[in-house]
DNA sequence: CTGAAAGCGCTTACAG
DNA sequence: CTGAAAGCGCTTACAG
């Protein structure tokens, strides 16, 4: 059984009043006195019950982070900027893989709701159906009557009127950036491989990507639109897919770096040459990036300082809802070549 | 304010003990009764505070998961087969990274002893001087006393008699095994690139490959045996610095992937092929161990699954202080040929 | 099947 | 400077 406040108050020969009091140092205690608790702390190795205090100041030190899986290095990035700034505040962050299922995710803001977090950091794109942006309206709001601080990380908020702050990505400026990049070194069929249907990422960087077609006045061929999911191996079977068909393009731009390291593999299997062959783009510019061979160029998200805005607007926020808007830069490394 | 547990009683018309009792479902409720609460609980969208609960029962649904950093893919992976272990108890994982201080791990291990955590899991190679183990053994004790389970995962426990279970990874036996194989490829000569030094893990895969040599007759040139810190620069440095030493060696054994990928760039910055001037072999089987170009050779441990025992110790064990390694074994893929 | 009451471990006005 | 007492939001024997 863990030793009580009580238990200790006793063997200092105080009152349990006066133990709180050395402990919290937020009333003048008498020296002696303050010796004899600390004393008795030492001894007994007494720690107190995060779960008594937080039922006193309905405020439990606790920052949840909900993602779709920390062991994705985006994800992972991102956690990190969170996990080091909310330590900064003396807050505990709890991470809860959603695996990108909305129930979980519901799922884990009722428990972390019930946990009286100080803060949920909801870090990802969503879904763009109005069923999930309605439930999704609901949770912050009864968060919000919770006192629970909420941030939404890399997706836009829910309605104009919920609750909630938000860091968004310049996921379309980057996709530009980087199709503009391809442009001007001479591509005109450049294939785009998706991130998963439906969500406000993808159709972000998609929209980027288009645009930029646009207005270099370059036609967008369908043929060579290719759906993936973020991961790896779906970049790779897109590209072999494509290859399969004998379509023509000189450059694959795709959606985040794994499923550009995917392509690379695959057009490497195939004998074609990156860049000289075909030129690979990515997006994210994880640790990885560099790594593959030849290093991507892609587009440069700040993670972590991702994270940190997000704790930032929780804690040192004005209160009003604000949106802050994290810059996307290209990166130019090997992968990509002059037609 | 959030609401309470007696709002709810208030508007379903009941006691708030027999609100208590229909969420709970622990005891026989009129079905009418059963109605009306939950309909009242809907309608004040009503969640029951977590601490509440846990000053009760003493437990709180949460487990603690102590690493270095989070975002590194090595404590990524275990970190995700813990989340999803505990997850499938319905319980919640707090992840702390501890940046490999332990200092910041002792503070973690206390504040987790306050939330009254149902487990810990402790992630990583320990240092090895004589006042950490003291300390550690003296935190384990004090988490027993508090009902909390303590897994150790790769690493061993501080003393014999410390309380907590053991995750072990077969550190020694991979580092044997991936050295054997650059041995019958016919190498003599290899770079040896170490982690950091005074830990369990750095010094276990050390052994591994010394072993190796002996058993083999090869001689060990402590010349080319570097320190580096886990890291894909120090993997770097370390092999630009052989390089410009003009240290002669067909083979470069580094103790972990990402120093292997640092070695392979290294390596090619100065004109040298992989596997063909020189073999290459990592360790950890990451996920972007096959991004590398050429994928490496790697000891593939099993990240996930090393997660996954950790809780299944803490809860589903016999209750008796328990030790389970994990098995490793060789992958071989491009980065290594025959000298 | 349901309610009144005690209590989990702490903190904080209220007295002194 | 210090103690006695009330109370945070729940759960659970104890009665009925």
């Amino acid at each position: 059984m863990p030793v009580t406040l009580v238990e200790v108050a006793a063997r200092a020969g105080v009152s349990p009043a006066t133990v709180s009091r050395v402990l919290n140092g937020n009333y003048p205690v008498a020296e002696a006195t303050r010796q004899r608790v600390e004393q008795a702390v030492r001894e007994l190795d007494y720690v107190v019950n995060a779960h008594a205090r937080a039922l006193l100041h309905s405020t439990s030190g606790i920052v949840g982070v909900v993602l779709n899986d920390a062991a994705d290095p985006f994800f992972a990035g991102i956690a990190r900027g969170i996990q080091t700034a909310a330590a900064g505040t003396r807050r505990l962050s709890i991470i809860c893989n959603s695996e990108g299922e909305p129930s979980q995710e519901f799922a884990f803001l009722d428990l972390l709701r019930g946990h009286r977090a100080d803060a949920v950091v909801l870090v990802g794109a969503a879904p763009e159906d109005e069923e999930f942006r309605t439930e999704s309206a609901a949770r912050a709001k009864g968060l919000q009557t919770n006192g629970t601080r909420l941030v939404l990380c890399g997706r836009p908020a829910p309605s104009p009127s919920a609750p909630g702050d938000v860091v968004a990505i310049d996921n379309e400026g980057g996709a530009r950036a980087i199709t503009q990049h391809l442009l001007d070194l001479g591509h005109r069929e450049i294939a785009y491989l998706t991130g998963p249907a439906g969500r406000t990422t993808t159709t972000a960087r998609f929209v980027g990507f288009r645009t930029a077609l646009e207005q270099a006045g370059v036609p967008l061929d369908q043929g060579l639109v290719l759906g993936g999911d973020f991961s790896r191996r779906s970049g790779q079977l897109a590209v072999q897919n494509l290859l399969a068909a004998g379509k023509r393009f000189t450059a694959v731009a795709a959606a985040n770096d794994l499923m550009a390291a995917g392509a690379v593999s695959a057009l490497r299997e195939a004998g074609l040459r990156v860049p000289q062959d075909v030129s690979v783009v990515g997006y994210d510019d994880l640790p990885t990036a560099v790594d593959v061979w030849p290093a991507l160029t892609t587009v440069h998200v700040p993670l972590e300082e991702i994270g940190r805005l997000a704790v930032e607007l929780a804690f040192g926020g004005s209160g009003m809802q604000t949106t802050v808007t994290a810059p996307t830069h290209l990166v130019v490394r090997d992968s990509t070549a002059a037609r």
